[in-house]
DNA sequence: TGCCGTTTGTTACCTTATAACATAGGTATG
DNA sequence: CATACCTATGTTATAAGGTAACAAACGGCA
């Protein structure tokens, strides 16, 4: 039973990245569960905590969904653009948001640590077919 | 039964102001079901969404809360530093991020609509107790 | 007055997340 | 080599957050 934990990451972050588009855990459950029907919600969220925690994945805070990361190894400092239309979400890194994020809300002496910086709107393929 | 509606909101929003720090909608519920004990869920809710609709209050994302807006009027824009020792939510407003924020996304032509920047970390009160 | 549309209230339910306990596997010790 | 312990994982059950869909009340208008 030990060494199942690391696989179950590693197979939880392939359905993601099989995806495309952000996935909420049940949706990750879900489709895991065809190949182990026994598999339930706890062990999604751990693996999925293991994978965010480390920077393999990000949570998308307003929308309670879960995607793969894109450039290897920034823990913090994502962009996150979210489509409404398409539910797909583009993902960009700019350290110089995340420092002047710190800077705003570093004024009143707050030390910042992680930062959730998401953007909903419309992305370029849907705002084209839109018109 | 018509005109209670708004009465609702104003009610949501004093609870709000009242209590200083986000309130998930079921504390509020709690709190106002001592007042009126056949309200419900949907209730809150909807005077939430009218809220947070016309930038009387704030959803914080990251954490499932509602944080009634200091800044009067300003529909998106708010930077929310939150402190995960005392759970206290601080409100800055800098144009300059959602500006960036909307250039980066919008990089891949994405239309930039709604933005949630928030930050988690310990505000300057805790950080001072800390050590 | 009586009908209609809109807003609010209510019930019931769904989704998201986690606490708490059960179990299995490695590992150290004698 | 046996076994007792520690840790990681699996499982059950339930808490927390949110909403669809229906019911009821109110105001406007013919």
């Amino acid at each position: 039973m030990r060494k199942q934990g690391v696989e179950t990451q590693a197979e939880v972050l392939a359905v993601l990245e099989r995806h495309g588009k952000p996935m909420t855990a049940y949706e990750i459950l879900n489709e895991m569960r065809e190949a182990n029907a026994r598999l339930a919600a706890p062990t999604i969220y751990r693996a999925l905590a293991a994978l965010t925690g480390d920077g393999r994945a990000h949570r998308v805070e307003s929308i309670n969904a879960y995607l793969p990361c894109c450039h290897e190894g920034h823990g913090d400092g994502a962009v996150l653009a979210i489509c409404d239309d398409c539910g797909g979400v583009e993902e960009q890194v700019d350290t110089a948001i995340i420092d002047r994020v710190a800077d705003v809300a570093g004024s009143n002496g707050f030390q910042a640590k992680r930062h959730v910086i998401e953007v909903h709107g419309t992305c370029g393929e849907c705002a084209g077919k839109a018109e």
